[in-house]
DNA sequence: ATATGACTGAATATACGTATCTAGTCATAC
DNA sequence: GTATGACTAGATACGTATATTCAGTCATAT
């Protein structure tokens, strides 16, 4: 063995984060096999091949672990969403749209929106969302719709508070509602179209993205993405 | 005692409809007083001044007095939404705002809505909405769209299904999204303006009621509030 | 310093017997 | 025919005692 051997236990952070993304990967495996409440500690340990103990040197609780593990597929999300709509300039709608479809697109923020008791179970009902990181990103989505608003793409009679209410509801509805039944019945993916359709006719002007705006529209949702992706990333940070 | 005296034993149905209402109007209180799971039939019974067998003389089970009490609130919502929008010419929004208000008015029908579980408690799982009622309202409501759509007040491009969708998207979203928290929080009244606004927006044509579809506007609305109140007082009476 | 996994206790599940409650019935009265 | 309310059976709640599970700890090993 060498001086600087593979043999000390003397870890860097790159390989911390590497063991706490295993054990990551392992919790998202059996929470997606056996829903939340029957996925134990032991189980992840066995899976990931670490003692149980390690797990403890990462995160102070099992809840803390869970919480990383859904922190991690918001960021993984928002990083596919700002992928998709690099330099583009689309409407407020189309933005919606792609948030919505990564979302479903991942089993277990799918499961978080639509409340999935099955998945989620007594974390569904103790988990809160911090109050901080909600209105931070309200504020950062303000700010988008705001340039959007400078641009005449986006309505100036209505305060924030109306659009946030209005988005809100509308995603809300969007992953809640039940499906129709038979003669009415349209998949997730029609459905997420008439979801960015609803808010781009109820946010939107009505005006089309002209060309000289496109370049300032692009920035605006870049730069809405990078904040998001920046709180969403501080909050992983913070379950370490 | 004359020889039409009160004192024969034989009941007009007039007599039995009131006294149904009597035990409809004891359920009512008590419901909105302790919640549906704690309500007995003996707490009716006393309530409405009638032997419990006497609810058995016009109910086959507990459950279908409550169904009844439910189906009640819904034709008196239906009758009032139909007297403010008398003769009225609305767009789709507006007559939306009004059945939502009317609604939420109502204390059994917004927990109905609003999935209340302390009020509805066990009523909430096992009540399941009749198909064949369900599908009678959405083809009334997609013939309404129908009259609208002629007159240009409505797009042409969406297919009833996902018309239907919309609405229910929207609805759902309105009475189930939880407030938001307090700088964009708003009250119920003015959710209930963004939600006639959404469906318009999303729904209607753009093009403003002319003096010349009015009187077909306000026709078909008419029609097809009363297609809605013969669909929920078919109901009723099947409730007895 | 880092990692382990056997260990512990608090919480949760299971089992069982008893008490209570109440939806629905029916013999009786009018 | 119509109305009653005491009655019953089945379900539900409660109390108690026992068994099991698992999050979190820590003495030990490297």
């Amino acid at each position: 063995m060498t001086a600087e051997s593979s043999d000390r236990r003397r870890r860097t952070p790159e390989q911390r984060r590497a063991r706490a993304d295993r054990i990551l990967d392992a919790a998202a495996e059996l929470v997606g096999r056996w829903g939340y409440d029957k996925t134990t500690l032991d189980d992840v340990s066995r899976h990931a091949h670490v003692a149980k103990g390690t797990i403890y040197l990462h995160w102070k609780s099992r809840e803390a672990l869970f919480t990383a593990l859904l922190r991690r597929e918001r960021v993984l999300m928002l990083e596919a969403v700002r992928l998709c709509t690099a330099g583009r300039a689309e409407p407020v709608g189309g933005l919606v749209r792609r948030l919505a479809l990564e979302m479903l697109r991942r089993p277990l923020l799918k499961a978080l929106l639509l409340g999935d008791g099955e998945v989620l179970g007594a974390l569904l009902r103790h988990k809160r969302t911090s109050p901080e990181a909600a209105e931070a990103m309200s504020t950062a989505f303000a700010a988008y719709l705001g340039v959007l608003r400078e641009h005449g793409l986006v309505r100036s009679d209505l305060t924030p508070a109306e659009q946030q209410n209005v988005m809100a509801t509308a995603f809300y509805g969007f992953f809640h509602a039940p499906a129709l039944p038979d003669p009415f019945h349209l998949d997730m993916e029609r459905r997420a179209d008439l979801l960015a359709e609803t808010v781009q006719r109820t946010l939107g002007s009505g005006h089309p993205v002209t060309p000289e705006s496109a370049a300032q529209v692009a920035e605006a949702t870049a730069r809405y993405l990078d904040r998001a992706l920046e709180i969403a990333r501080r909050k992983l940070e913070e379950s370490l």
